[in-house]
DNA sequence: CGGTTAATTGAGACCACTCAACGGCTGTGG
DNA sequence: CCACAGCCGTTGAGTGGTCTCAATTAACCG
């Protein structure tokens, strides 16, 4: 590693294990100032053509879609360091939202830039592409989840990934990480309302599988959450395994 | 069009509206000969290495995960035309299978021959690209449908999707398609008990929304479906409609 | 025509829902 | 410093969608 840390998107991108020496500097060269959104603000609206592409620098964001009823599905939830929509550009027009869920810091990136560098270095192209289907991969586990796991393995299972995402970005301290939404908010997620989700937690604490508090989710027993979850982390496709140094 | 038929998966790739004169032919041309795959096979199973490519010529076919207790859930259903996995060779290994519904004839495409062709048209590479990226807004509808939408809606839902779908290759005939699926396997689409599917469809039929018999699936009235299920075809992002939005 | 698979029907149980009310915390303004 | 509003979490009661188990009929296939 160089002198300068590097980010968070970094961080992520070398868990496919294919960066050279030099290209995570190059990746955060693109990514620009961020800007500051307050908590649930639009990053881009369904309907939007999406020219730009974003990078959640500091805070948790999420793609969502509202059906017909007006309830609201969130189908992924954007950490720090995640790109909101490498991909999407081809598409006209964004058949979803993405919205800002806490306070969040957020980076516009040149997608011409994004070219450059995918055609500079195939070691890079084969990353953002890993990126993107390891995206994919979540969502399809996300549906098979929903539905067929009880909420409370559900959301265990939920748990368990996020740790395991915050663990790769170095935002997961001695199991334990922030995770400031609402109950509502994790009801939107899993696909059960907040007063469900109030039950839930509070069973699981009871159990001693789980806290919730001060808006940080901490997992005692790592094993027996893995085990009550049903949560096997193939599908994250983490080539170097978990742990990085933990900031914070 | 030139002399001979394109295949399903040139309609499909053609609804992405940026395909230009006779590259259609070259899709085609690199689609080898089919092998025949009996009903429920693997065509792919979870843990393989994603080393081929395949496209499901004939037949039902479809992406599953099975949960820890058993239960399978179908995460995509692929018709004719549709590539299987035009894009996880750079996984290690599949965190899903991919298996056969109904008897299936399943082409493989050398991968090395799709890059090829990838390089040679920048017209053709945007429109596999957008292939995928519908495989995903797919996926995200599934999972804002799942566990949000009363089985009835869901169910209605995806019998739209599907007739856009097969309408968009040709498949589809006064408002009816071939779908010969147990009820079971509609229930593992959905993520309900095949009993369940059961008592729906006889309610949906009593409505006149729908019609299941010999392998068919037939949507009477169009506009009324559209209206039960909440239906909005923007996710699969036909930018030359399949059929003409529903008047009044 | 017998065997197998799929569709259908019934009964009872459970998970998650809605509606409603209450408590706790925080920020604001008088 | 207190009153108040507002959001979030918590709790209770009753409802309903979907489940499991089980049995029966219908359709298909050799």
């Amino acid at each position: 590693m160089s002198g300068a840390t590097p980010s968070r998107t970094v961080l992520k991108l070398r868990h496919a294990g294919h960066l050279l020496a030099g290209e995570g500097e190059a990746i955060d060269g693109m990514i620009g100032m961020p800007r500051r959104f307050g908590p649930r603000r639009d990053v881009i609206a369904r309907g939007d053509p999406p020219d730009r592409l974003h990078v959640i620098v500091e805070g948790f964001a999420c793609r969502y879609k509202v059906t017909e009823a007006g309830r609201r599905a969130i189908v992924a939830l954007m950490l720090p360091g995640d790109f909101c929509d490498l991909h999407v550009a081809v598409l006209g027009r964004m058949d979803h939202s993405i919205g800002t869920l806490t306070e969040c810091q957020v980076a516009d990136v040149s997608s011409g830039d994004v070219q450059t560098l995918i055609d500079s270095s195939p070691t890079i192209a084969r990353t953002l592409w890993w990126s993107t289907l390891v995206d994919e991969a979540i969502l399809r586990q996300w549906l098979a989840n929903m539905g067929r796991l009880r909420a409370d393995h559900h959301l265990m299972h939920l748990f368990c990934e996020l740790h395991l995402r915050m663990e790769g970005i170095g935002l997961a301290l001695n199991g334990s990480f922030r995770l400031p939404l609402t109950q509502e908010e994790i009801g939107d997620v899993i696909g059960v309302a907040s007063v469900h989700v109030n039950r839930i937690v509070q069973a699981l604490r009871a159990d001693g599988l789980v806290t919730l508090q001060g808006g940080r989710v901490a997992l005692p027993d790592w094993d027996r959450a893995v085990a009550f979850a049903g949560f096997d982390a193939d599908y994250l496709h983490l080539k170097r395994p978990g742990r990085v140094a933990p900031i914070i």
